[in-house]
This record gives C-alpha cells, sequence and structure tokens, in this order.
DNA sequence: CTATTATACTGTGCGACACACAATATTATC
DNA sequence: GATAATATTGTGTGTCGCACAGTATAATAG
C-alpha cells in the first residue's frame, strides 16, 4: 500500500515553480486575488487561498506584477497583473518549462504512448 | 535587464520534483550512479553528480530504489533500480505530472501557439 | 615517473516556496 | 440571527536542488 503523504510530498515538490507560471500566464489579464482563485480553478489547478495570496505578494515584491486596490465595489478588491519585467520572466521561464517538459518525456514516454 | 539569479532561481523551483519524475524513469534500466548522470547529460536533463547522487540515496531511503554494488570491475559502482514501490509511485507521479502540463498549457498556450 | 583528468562516490548546510494553521472583516443568503 | 461566501493578511515548517567540500583511484598525457 503506498503512502499517500509519500505521494502528496513529491507532488507538492512538482508544483513549486509550476504554479509561478500558472499565475503568471493568468495575469496578462488582470484579476483580482479571490478572481484568480476561481479561474485558477476552472483550470483544474488546486490552489488554496493561504497558498494564492502570499505567492501574488511574493512576486510582487520581486517586482515582476503591480498591484492596486478599487475600493469602488461594497468589497475591497485587490488587482494585481503582470508587468514587463513579469512579461519577460515570464517568456524566459516558460521556454525552460518547455524544453524541460520535452526532455522528460523523452525519458518518460509521450501522452500518446501507452506507457 | 533581468537579474539572472532570479530567473535561475524560478528554474530551480520548477526543477523540484522532476528530477525524481526523470530520475525513476531512467531507473527502469539499472543504472550506477556516473553512467546515470551520462544519461540524464544525453536527455539534456543538466544534473551536477553533487545533486544526484543525494537524489539517489534519498529515494532509496524512501523505498522507491534498490541498490546494490558491482565490484568486479577496476572501479566499484553502486547500481540503481527502481523497486516496485517505486514504480507504484512513478506512474502515479507521471500521471499527476501529465495532468498538470495539460492544466497549465491550457493556461499558457500550446507549444505550436505563436505565444 | 609525475601531473592532470576522469571516474565514482559521500557529507552537510542554505535558501526558497507550497503547504498548513490561524486570523480578520463584512457582504450575501437563508 | 446563523451560515456561507467573499476577500484578504500573517507566520512557521518541511522538503529538496544547489553549493561547497571532500575522498579515492584509475586512466591518460607528457
Amino acid at each position: 500500500m503506498l503512502e499517500n503523504d509519500q505521494l502528496q510530498s513529491f507532488l507538492t515538490e512538482l508544483r513549486r515553480g509550476s504554479l509561478t507560471l500558472a499565475v503568471l500566464g493568468c495575469l496578462k489579464q488582470p484579476h483580482y486575488g479571490y478572481a484568480l482563485l476561481q479561474t485558477m480553478q476552472d483550470k483544474h489547478i488546486d490552489i488554496e487561498a493561504n497558498t494564492l495570496y502570499p505567492l501574488l505578494r511574493r512576486l510582487e515584491s520581486q517586482g515582476l506584477l503591480v498591484s492596486d486596490w478599487d475600493t469602488s465595489e461594497s468589497r475591497p478588491r485587490k488587482y494585481y497583473a503582470i508587468n514587463e519585467k513579469g512579461e519577460a520572466v515570464y517568456q524566459e521561464l516558460l521556454n525552460e518549462w518547455r524544453k524541460m517538459q520535452r526532455n522528460i518525456e523523452s525519458i518518460c514516454g509521450r501522452d500518446e504512448d501507452n506507457e
């Protein structure tokens, strides 16, 4: 019987870095935090609020995102959008991510293969 | 100008977890450490010895690999191979990895797209 | 024979991030 | 009035790729 905890541990490692890529990709269109959470769920990137909000703040402090408050609605919302530097980092990451996918597929086989 | 260090940091995070997948995939055929290093280089998975050897030991201690020493050659070599449990974890990881790829592609676009 | 490179491996500490736990506030719904 | 949804912030932990450090010796070059 597999230890589920062990598998989860490995999956957590897989997600590191990938979540950054997904968030930067989504923020080519401005989103506020809670809506981004929904968008990620829609794309089957199951991310908790407790993970997403700190990630947004971290990426902003790293200079890849900009944010501003919209207080015109009944609830204040913090909108985030990728900036020029973020766009550049995003493209580089995406290129490297794609290379990595191909390299791993060369070892593990393509999706269509009957592995 | 991008900070190369920053980009490298993000790439390191991307590699976490992925290297495990690649190593487990390679070890469906037994390898000794140094040969695995070469095989990974051939597959453009550029991994340092200082990263690979600890990863092999860690995966063995986690019960996914078995190892044995071959001392018949002029140099002793430690062979590693995936075991039944490792194979099960590997399949699960690969399935989840593929789902993740598709999900990220749904956000970032497919490779063929002119992003 | 000496020097250098390649082969083959082990040990250990650090930085960064997903996760988990915790929390606040208030609007909307029943 | 109670509950759920919306919307956000704060903080500590575990894990692993990386970096630094190291040992040993066979093979190769001069």
